[in-house]
DNA sequence: TCCATATTGTTAATTTTTTGTCAAATCAGT
DNA sequence: ACTGATTTGACAAAAAATTAACAATATGGA
């Protein structure tokens, strides 16, 4: 029933299905059953009709004179999204910021799942990370033999990243979730890489106090 | 000399100067001295056209024939972004995002200046990040009296996001790096809100990775 | 059942963003 | 100093994204 128009859908619309999510669980959570596009567009910022017009790409989820059901409508998003899905995913690296991750992402609900975390500090292999043992990253192509990865999560120097990224490339992982400060580029057109920037963000947070204090 | 032209900048605009600044960074830590719109969109990833009227909203940082000097464009949108600032900047939460993002980030490169650590946390309090104390919570407006804030990190749980963000308000802070998994809203509209989405951006790659296996 | 109200899905208009083009300017080699 | 190759900055064209408008349809109460 979901399959309705498969044109590709477009880069800003994707990145807000996310947000559509965030506030439709939040709206299950406190009980609200229905909601309309010119409520939700109140609570998150967004015109109605943008939201109407996001949700057509993917299906008709409203009803005339009624608007959307939140839990139908949430259910909805969350499949399009694919958070119904399991991917095997592995860590590389244990640091601060690995750690922060392993333990703050729900990933089960977020369509993953985390099978190994990986390191190269002795200090830190054997240590225990959300119920799962940190390896040694030299133990990599044996693990990936093992099992069979979907994902991985780079949350490793910018140095190391291109490195680690070749290796699990050759071993058939094809998606990377990058924390590394670094753009990871693959060549192979059936790679997928998220990079996270959080630098960028801060600096953007500069660049916007910057100006406020420029115009006053 | 850099007061151009002020007309609203637009947000992809602003977007992209992050990422203009850390490529220029790589290739001034490369020793390459100039470089022109062409190769930096080879780069990039951007057109060339993209870069030039980019920059163009900014000044005339480039000469014909030539293309721009990496150093002082590199200088240059570092003071467009506002680096050369030292905002003094506290951090609110101890955990283990809240660690790694103080040990990760290099404040002082983009324009910030850490100087206090906050939890409600015993266990946590008295322990040292980077060389600072972590304070308890409730000395936030004793801290806050005594020293000028300008802006907070939030590593805190969604529930105590909105709560401490009006103490912080009343206490003068205005601007905010949020990584609590809630949109920090604001009705005052002289504040700034930097929204970290962590789970958005992990959900935007469950959907590509379902569609790239849909489309196959 | 009927009517006034509400709300969607869709198409059209508008706005914004990106890309293409080219004259003017600089550079490098002779 | 002259010439051909580059490359910018500016403007024009094209593409994309957002907003507006509205017919079609459902709701809820009389």
């Amino acid at each position: 029933m979901a399959m309705h128009k498969y044109e590709k859908i477009s880069v800003p619309v994707i990145r807000r299905l996310p947000r559509y999510y965030r506030f439709l669980g939040e709206l299950l959570a406190k009980g609200v059953t229905r909601i309309s596009s010119r409520q939700l567009s109140d609570k998150m910022g967004f015109t109605a009709s943008q939201i109407r017009q996001d949700l057509n790409c993917f299906g008709e989820f409203g009803q005339q004179g009624y608007g959307y059901s939140v839990e139908s409508l949430y259910n909805e998003i969350g499949h399009i999204l694919g958070l119904d899905h399991s991917y095997k995913t592995i860590l590389i690296g244990a640091g601060n910021l690995g750690k922060a991750v392993a333990v703050h992402m729900s990933f089960e609900k977020r369509g993953f799942q985390l099978i190994g975390i990986f390191d190269n500090d002795s200090q830190k292999i054997g240590s225990t990370v959300r119920d799962i043992v940190v390896t040694d990253l030299d133990d990599l192509e044996t693990f990936c033999g093992k099992n069979k990865v979907d994902a991985a999560i780079f949350c490793v120097p910018k140095s190391a990243a291109q490195k680690i990224a070749g290796r699990l490339y050759n071993l058939g992982v094809r998606n990377y979730w990058n924390f590394s400060h670094y753009d990871l580029t693959v060549d192979y057109d059936d790679v997928i890489v998220e990079n996270v920037h959080l630098n960028d963000s801060l600096m953007v947070l500069c660049y916007r106090m910057t100006k406020e204090y420029e115009e006053t």
